[in-house]
DNA sequence: ATTAGGG
DNA sequence: CCCTAAT
């Protein structure tokens, strides 16, 4: 095409911007330059047809280094989708359909029985000391979350497909990783091209655009958002309060279910708790041993475990179903709901801090927070202590039971009291590197919330905006000299990894820019 | 909601 | 991590 040959020799003739998006002022200047060049347009093609030439074009560029420049970044990933291998379950039988008046817990959900043993006996508690755990954690996996295919993740328009495919298999797949997206995405990458700023910063370009525009705010609407930023000032809606949803079903505090509604009772039979580790002095009581496992129990329940619901062995990904559409209440037969826990992708272990620790230290929060220890080396003597005076190790939380303050009441104290509490900090484990510069590599620098998602889905304490931060210090961190570096030592290796994608996609990025700026100069 | 960047 | 501007 005359118009790509054209475009060719625009790129090389012109040189790179070397920041994409760097300060708001140039941005604006470049948008006035554009304006400026408007009157030199003369070329007859309808915009939208050389748009949809020139974005299969940048396609085509944003593939071609996957199979070719970049072949030495390739490597092997799993997807794993454990939903229905997890080996922690509840065994879970529904009794009866019961008329709502009985006075039950709210939940609409009756628990009983819970030690009771039954074939899938709840694991025993292992004990080990902190020094175990490093050798240990090499041969420990962590089983991850279930997850939908990646690439149906990354594409809106399948966003909500509902796959049936990997419910009942837990077998692995092998995707190839490379840098760069994936072709299927294409013409989620085209919708980007389309919908960039840049295109909305020429002027030819606009009224098209805006045409378009309700067609995208659409697709987006379809999206469902990973997370919303708890307001803090909620008092109207109490139904709000229960962050993670630890009622199962609809609340009987709607009227509509208190008068139409049957309750479902349940009886979970056993359960397991995923594996975790608990350090506590030889000289501590047994009783105090006691208390530290329900604590520990306590914290991985209310903390960054999810429940999953399995019903006939599917799994029920809806949770803003009710149990009447899912059809929990119809099916009476023994084990066909059933409930799995699935701990946190990154949560290696969880340590609990030995009684006497003092909990003063934690900022309160309305989540239980789990201590939990990297495996750092200690360097210093900060850390945890016999006598609980002093020093708790600073990455070490303290679990604070949310029951004690009203659920989640302590946070939504006053109105007028501004107390945005700071989050805990909670410093990226190594894994959790591994896992962002994995997802950075193929997915680029500018697309943190599809990071989140591919990475970090079940990490609901990492935003994008964390992972952004995270990744801007992993940068900074490669670009200094090892003995500047502080904290657990993120492996050289990985560092390596951060500066090569780091400046692979600041070029692809700045290329890409360039050429829509160009592109637009032509219109 | 997301992205980018400064604090 | 937080905050904000701009999308």
């Amino acid at each position: 095409m005359v118009l790509q040959k054209r475009l060719e020799y625009g790129f090389n003739g012109y040189k790179v911007p070397p920041t994409p998006r760097a300060p708001r002022s140039a941005r604006k200047r470049a948008s006035k330059s554009w304006k400026k060049n408007e009157d030199h347009n003369n070329n007859r093609m309808c915009a939208f047809d050389l748009l949809a030439t020139v974005a299969g074009e940048l396609l085509h560029e944003g593939d071609k280094p996957n199979q070719e420049e970049n072949k030495a970044f390739k490597t092997e990933e799993k997807d794993c989708d454990q939903g229905s291998c997890n080996k922690s379950f509840f065994l879970s039988e529904i009794i009866s359909k019961a008329p709502v008046s009985d006075s039950g817990p709210t939940s609409g959900i009756t628990v009983s029985d819970f030690s009771q043993k039954a074939p899938s006996a709840p694991k025993s508690v292992e004990i080990c000391k902190i020094e175990d755990i490093n050798n240990k954690e090499m041969t420990n996996e962590v089983p991850t979350n279930g997850k939908p295919p990646l690439v149906n993740n990354l594409d809106s328009n399948v966003n909500l497909v509902i796959r049936d495919d990997d419910e009942n298999s837990c077998g692995c797949t092998q995707n190839n990783k490379t840098f760069g997206p994936p072709s299927r995405i294409g013409d989620r990458r085209i919708r980007r091209l389309l919908a960039s700023k840049q295109w909305k910063n020429c002027p030819k370009f606009n009224d098209d655009y805006r045409n378009k525009k309700s067609f995208y705010k659409h697709q987006r609407s379809l999206r469902d958002y990973p997370f919303k930023k708890r307001k803090l000032y909620q008092f109207d809606n109490p139904s709000n309060s229960n962050e993670d949803g630890s009622s199962l079903g609809p609340t009987s505090q709607d009227p509509a279910f208190q008068t139409q509604d049957s309750h479902v009772k349940l009886k979970i039979k056993s359960f397991r708790v995923p594996e975790f580790f608990i350090e506590i002095p030889e000289t501590a009581t047994v009783s105090s041993l006691k208390r530290t496992v329900m604590e520990a129990v306590t914290a991985i329940f209310s903390g960054e475990l999810h429940v999953g619901v399995m019903l006939r062995g599917k799994r029920i990904r809806d949770d803003d179903k009710t149990l009447l559409q899912t059809g929990i209440c119809h099916d009476n037969k023994l084990d066909a709901l059933g409930f799995t826990l699935e701990p946190n992708k990154f949560q290696d272990r969880y340590v609990v801090s030995p009684p006497g620790t003092p909990k003063s230290l934690t900022r309160y929060s309305n989540e239980v927070v789990v201590i939990q220890h990297d495996d750092a080396p200690v360097t210093n003597s900060r850390n945890i202590t016999e006598t609980g005076g002093v020093g708790v190790d600073s990455r070490a939380l303290v679990a604070v039971p949310a029951s004690n303050s009203g659920g989640g009441l302590a946070v939504r104290k006053s109105k007028h009291a501004e107390v945005a509490q700071r989050r805990i900090r909670r410093p990226f484990s190594v894994s959790e590197v591994e896992a962002l510069v994995e997802a950075v590599e193929k997915l680029g620098t500018g697309r943190w919330r599809d990071v989140k998602l591919r990475a970090f889905d079940d990490a609901k304490h990492r935003t994008y905006v964390d992972l952004k931060d995270k990744w801007k210090t992993l940068v900074h961190t490669a670009r200094i000299s090892p003995q500047q570096r502080r904290g657990e030592p993120v492996p050289q290796e990985l560092l390596d990894r951060v500066l090569t994608a780091h400046g692979y996609w600041s070029y692809h990025q700045a290329k890409n820019q360039f050429k829509q700026t160009e592109i637009c100069r032509l219109l």
